[in-house]
RNA sequence: GCGGGUGUGGCGGAAUUGGUAGACGCGGCGGCCUCAAAAGCCGUUGUCCGCAAGGACAUGCCGGUUCGAGUCCGGCCACCCGCACCA
């Protein structure tokens, strides 16, 4: 089905047309010229479920109006597109539908690719790859080696979401109220071996480069500084009383080291594994704790829990002061020590859990002007500032002076030095599961953890496999596993972990510079593109893929691969497609499809007649069954209607409602641009005419090209800064303006040529086929896709009469109109003289009157 | 709790960064065309008062600065997003 054609333009046809002769020529395909200036736009490549969705249709329509847009300004652009193809769905198809994971994924990329094309994507596919290939994937396994040799990928115990019926580890987002998301059973903590990617030791770096990233969203450099988390404070060392060894612990409050009324320390602490083999009723602690998960939402409805050690330690400046030790299920292992002192009047959960168990209360710093003896702790702690008190040799200073104090006398002593600790955590990259980038490591009982020779590589999965069973089907290929150690030559076994798929997705902006290339990247070609001028993708990225891919472009400069710091100078964070939910009275979710309009505007389900309860705008989902398939959309109206609703009315950054209304609004637009420029009542001078004298001077022409040049100079700056729904909005405002303009002599022919090939080439990011169809009908010279951008000329993007608002006391009493540029004498004659503004007036005497030029003229009376 | 964002007609949103609030689109209303419909075209559309000219009120709420505030400052409210026992 398609929408009807009035004017004769048929979009399907024509945009077919179009995408085979880009394709044919190789228009978008690109090289390393280093005469020209190069431009790389990238959009977060897609996982391949299987067909597109909204979202990608708004993400790489505002990358191909960027692409489209810098090619026309003269750049080298490359707009590249891969397939991010390792993950979970295809292990899933595999074990409901019984289909290979890589079969189902390569039957996936050309499903969508085949629905990419119909967009009319200014993309060089000769580039396309994809992170399950093995052309990939070994070169990732060489960066692995390459990592593992500089020390930053190692290997040690780490917690993690085990799955006891799925026999696999699960990522926190798969943890749902603490249960595996597809088994529903109890999810445990679990001690395994897992590989890590030292990532903190870039934390620093990755931090302090924040600042640079000026076309970087604020929101997205701000998350990732809070995420990375760096917090200065003092590492100290507490006596034990009776045991050799000191317990260290971590704080950036050393200033309340007086109102210290215990210390605390982790379940996972080597000291409480060691109390717990004498305590049983500890280790049982110990295990509770483990239970109750590590998601995040676990742990903020857990409980204040703790466990007396029995054991002391001695205050660092008050010998004789005992400080009880417990095990507290609110400190965490993995952050500072493992181990804190507790400061109950100065910190929150430390007095939350000093009131459960009955420890004292001190407050030591007190709000400027209030008496030490009359300040009283609540129910809630002191976070402010203010004075010591109740602190031996630090009553009276400030908070900072009593740090620097306290840090002065500990590192004196040699118990204490300042420390910058990070929130960030090294990267977990260990997965048991089948469809993933192997680990190039093989595990020897004698010579332990060796490196896959790069002369074995790639590593690749074994294609035979059985995913019944469940669990990661390659610790069960016993021919995969088993394999003679590289060292040794002995019997060994393969690492049977795969990598996470954001390893994958951490480079292949790289690799898309030379994608064939025999190393990860040739040095000439990623030279040379790199960095990405324009990245876009969903806010949802903004920690963990960004992250990462910061990481890897460092760890892979320090490997000698590359010679950037940061892989993107610009970042767009686009907005989510919505639509309203609708649900039958039984509570059932229907799709918009199965919706129709029924009397008095009411929705009605389509087949029953019964009406439905609307629910507000959400994020196009599944679940919710508010989606629209792209497909069906370019079907019915073409691909340049569905981007030019994209780019239409919402902000590129923020949510987008997809209706009805709108996408009907779009197609009325292409065709009437189409009718208006095809119409062959309205006539167009020869394309090589000179420009007419008239067409200098007569006002109704130079109204009409003042417009166009206007319109120029705003969609220009409009595609600079990302504003496409103004931009879209100014086309609206020219066509109109054609459309309005009748053209009836040899001059009016020639400026209704200049202003449609102005629109047209203004339109052409958006709308390709349309603008390629049109600038083939009014002659234009080649390819739209080759034309250049079309410039304003300065003296013509300016009124010559403005008109300026008349006020009396701020308020708005009358207009005038005025020569540009009038004087001030002149204006005020002109609005002194409008019998509206006397009135205003009155009979009172003028103070003053401002004066803005072109703008604004106050009289203040 | 911490961090960030948003709030403008019936709706999505504009507003030259302190200078004519509501561009453009959607929707509504009226009309033309048609046997009729679709498409298209023309007009109109913030609210209230008024026949009109015009006036009053309007950018979440309260206050402030200014000749002038959607925009700046102070204080609230609501909603959304991210992070969250981080010592």
């Amino acid at each position: 089905m398609s929408a009807a054609a009035p004017g004769g333009y048929d979009a399907r046809a024509n945009e077919a047309r179009w995408q085979a002769l880009w394709e044919e020529r190789g228009t978008f395909a690109v090289s390393v010229d280093p005469d020209k200036p190069k431009y790389y736009v990238l959009e977060m490549f897609p996982y391949p479920s299987g067909r597109i969705h909204m979202g990608h249709v708004r993400n790489y329509t505002m990358g191909d109006v960027v692409a489209r847009y810098k090619r026309a300004r003269g750049f080298n652009v490359l707009h590249p597109m891969g397939w991010d193809a390792f993950g979970l769905p295809a292990e899933n198809a595999a074990t409901e539908q019984g289909v290979h994971p890589a079969l189902w994924t390569y039957e996936n990329i050309a499903a969508m690719r085949g629905q990419l094309k119909l967009m009319g994507l200014s993309i060089d596919w000769t580039r396309e790859i994809a992170t399950c290939h093995p052309g990939y994937y070994r070169h990732q396994q060489e960066m692995l080696l390459d990592f593992y040799e500089s020390g930053l990928l190692y290997r040690r115990n780490g917690w993690v979401n085990w799955d006891p019926v799925e026999q696999t580890v699960l990522a926190n987002e798969q943890v749902i109220d603490g249960r595996g998301w597809r088994s529903g059973a109890p999810v445990e903590r679990r001690e395994l071996p897992q590989w890590f990617l030292r990532i903190t030791d870039f934390a620093e770096p990755l931090r302090a480069a924040l600042d640079g990233l000026a076309r970087w969203p604020d929101r997205v450099r701000t998350m990732q500084r809070n995420w990375i988390g760096r917090s200065e404070g003092l590492r100290m060392r507490f006596d034990i009383v009776g045991r050799g060894d000191p317990l260290e612990v971590f704080t950036t409050r050393h200033d309340t080291i007086f109102g210290a009324s215990f210390l605390a320390v982790s379940p996972d602490h080597p000291l409480t594994a060691a109390l717990a083999e004498t305590d049983s009723g500890l280790a049982a602690f110990v295990e509770a704790c483990r239970r109750s998960g590590t998601s995040e939402a676990a742990l903020e409805t857990a409980d204040k829990l703790g466990y007396p050690t029995g054991l002391a330690a001695r205050h660092p400046f008050d010998a004789e002061r005992r400080l009880p030790i417990h095990v507290a299920n609110f400190v965490l292992m993995e952050y500072g020590t493992g181990a804190i002192f507790g400061c109950p009047a100065h910190d929150q959960r430390d007095l939350d859990f000093a009131r459960k168990y009955g420890l004292p209360v001190l407050p030591v710093v007190v709000p400027e002007g209030t008496d030490p003896a009359a300040f009283e702790i609540g129910d809630e702690a002191w976070l402010g500032a203010g004075r010591l008190a109740n602190s031996d040799f630090l009553d009276g200073l400030s908070v900072e002076e009593a740090k620097r104090d306290v840090a002065r006398r500990m590192e004196a002593a040699g118990s204490g030095r300042i420390e910058v600790n990070f929130r960030l955590r090294d990267w977990g990259i260990s997965r048991q599961r089948y469809w993933g980038c192997p680990i190039p490591i093989v595990h020897c009982p004698s010579c332990g953890t060796v490196p896959v020779p790069r002369s074995g590589l790639p590593v690749l999965l074994p294609e035979d496999v059985d995913f019944a069973a469940g669990g990661n089907p390659l610790d069960r290929h016993e021919a995969w596993r088993r394999v003679d150690c590289p060292s040794c030559g002995g019997p060994a076994e393969r690492e049977t972990s795969t990598l996470d798929t954001f390893v994958d997705s951490s480079w292949y902006f790289v690799r898309f510079c030379s994608p064939r290339a025999t190393c990860s990247a040739e040095p000439g070609e990623a030279a040379y593109w790199l960095p990405v001028d324009q990245y876009i993708g969903g806010v949802e990225h903004a920690i963990l893929h960004l992250l990462y891919a910061r990481f890897f472009t460092r760890a892979m400069r320090g490997s000698g691969r590359l010679d950037i710091d940061e892989p993107f100078s610009g970042l767009f964070t686009q907005g989510m497609v919505c639509h309203e939910t609708y649900r039958s009275r039984e509570g059932e979710w229907l799709t918009p499809a199965e919706i129709e309009t029924g009397p008095g505007n009411r929705p009605r389900r389509r087949s029953t007649g019964e009406e439905v309860v609307v629910g507000r705008s959400e994020k196009m989902s599944k679940s919710r069954k508010n989606v629209v398939d792209p497909e069906d959309i370019m079907d019915i109206y073409g691909a340049d209607t569905a981007r030019w609703f994209m780019l239409s009315d919402s902000p590129p950054e923020r949510d987008l409602e997809w209706t009805e209304a709108g996408i009907a609004g779009a197609w009325r637009f292409v065709n009437r641009m189409w009718r208006l420029m095809t119409d062959p009542e309205r006539a167009l001078a020869l394309p090589d005419a000179p420009m007419p004298a008239e067409a200098a001077v007569r006002p109704d022409l130079l109204s009409v090209r003042r417009a166009l040049h206007k319109t120029i100079l705003g969609v220009t700056g409009d595609l600079e800064s990302f504003r496409f729904n103004r931009s879209v909005a100014r086309i609206h405002e020219m066509v109109n303006l054609l459309g309005e303009f009748a053209a009836r002599d040899a001059a009016a022919c020639w400026v209704r040529r200049e202003a449609c090939e102005g629109v047209i080439r203004l339109a052409g990011p958006m709308v390709p086929h349309l603008a390629e169809a049109l600038w083939e009908h009014v002659g234009g010279d080649g390819l739209l896709a080759d034309a250049p951008w079309p410039e304003a000329c300065p003296a013509l993007a300016v009124d010559e009469v403005v008109t300026v608002a008349v006020q009396v006391a701020g308020r708005t009493r009358g207009r005038i109109e005025l020569p540009r540029d009038a004087g001030r004498a002149e204006a005020e004659a002109a609005a002194l003289a409008l019998p509206t503004v006397r009135a205003a007036i009155g009979g009172r005497q003028i103070r003053r009157v401002v004066f803005v030029p072109n703008r604004i003229v106050n009289v203040v009376a």
